[in-house]
DNA sequence: CCTTTTATAATACGTTTGTATTTTATACAC
DNA sequence: GTGTATAAAATACAAACGTATTATAAAAGG
């Protein structure tokens, strides 16, 4: 063995030169050679932990949700013991700021964004792919859920807001903002998306 | 000239071989090869409607836009005058079975958002494409705003939910609930939409 | 009737793709 | 230390792609 590597690491390390590529260039621009090229390796290498292009995307895919769950898990938890405290108001404000982490606004965030825009197109023509773009949304769907019993705890929220329809609202309102966002995150369609995000949250107060 | 063929014409069929290609396999299946078989058509006849492949794909795309802005103006013309006679009540039904129609609930309209889907995902990596992404958000919040404006006309609307967030909020509303139909067209999955759409327009009602 | 023009078809070509195969070099076992 | 197993690199190869080129056939003009 000429170097004993971890494998898992080097799969992740491939995973995050497909986002890159992915990010700039589209999916079909993230052939094997320019996968190995991003990240360094020789194309036998990439071959060599994963045995076809097809699971290297499906890893990579696999990858994004469980990095978005495991954020959008912390987020949401920070969010919880900073708004138990205070009035309605302030809840609303620390729920707003974790909903806006789920919207492009910053390059970060965008280049995630267009990442897993590509992905989700090609889910709708790769049976494969599809279980993992349902899964995100029923994610981001359980964040918003999340935020919504919040504001209830905190009497943030009106009587007619509290029904089960209320976070598929919200997921459809956020995905909606990102879709706009992608194709035009110019600084003005920024401040509109948030100010979206703000009446949406206001129009539940009781 | 071995036919006189109308030039356009054999464009525009052309062009809607590539959606049935698209909304079937993605653009990645729509070789210039698989689009002339698609319409019985030699990969020659292609070429002497199309100089390129990126000339094809773009205008495949615009007619996209252009079919689907027409089809917008159509029926929001329709509402209009359905709901001027009667109480808020009736123009609420109205504008909610026009936004509905955007909404992928049937087959054919489910085939159209996995082109327009499809289409919206290269945009993000051909700036060539990418006016017409907005494009299409423009069209579909113009709509979203004459709807408001025909329940504002009839009453139906409540002094806060009159403000310019209006439209863009419905916007991302119905592309949001558009993404998830994409990821689930599942019948429980389309009566979640309809009903997501129908109680944001109740909570605008005063 | 013959020439010309042009839409269509057929073929050819160079490139790029994914993947299989071979070669090389290195770290561990004995 | 030597042999072996394996990661990595290099190379090879068939298939498919976009596109250029050539050939064919059919309608219009003189």
């Amino acid at each position: 063995m000429p170097k004993v590597i971890d494998e898992r690491r080097r799969r992740e390390r491939i995973a995050e030169a497909v986002w890159a590529i992915v990010a700039r260039d589209g999916l079909e621009g993230a052939t094997v050679r320019a996968v190995a090229a991003e990240c360094g390796l020789s194309a036998g290498a990439v071959q060599h932990s994963f045995r076809s292009q097809a699971e290297l995307q499906r890893f990579a895919m696999e990858l994004v949700v469980e990095r978005a769950a495991a954020r959008i898990d912390a987020t949401g938890r920070r969010a919880a013991p900073d708004a138990a405290t205070g009035s309605g108001a302030s809840a609303l404000k620390a729920v707003e700021a974790v909903l806006s982490e789920l919207l492009p606004l910053d390059a970060e965030r965008l280049a995630e964004a267009r990442v897993w825009a590509a992905f989700s197109a090609a889910a709708l023509a790769d049976p494969a792919l599809a279980p993992l773009s349902r899964r995100m949304i029923a994610v981001v769907e359980g964040l918003c859920a999340r935020c919504l019993a919040q504001l209830r705890a905190d009497g943030a929220l009106g009587p007619a807001a509290g029904d089960a329809l209320a976070a598929p609202a919200l997921r459809a309102l956020v995905d909606g903002l990102t879709v706009g966002l992608l194709a035009d995150p110019s600084p003005a369609a920024r401040r509109q998306a948030r100010a979206v995000l703000h009446a949406h949250l206001e129009s539940l107060r009781p």
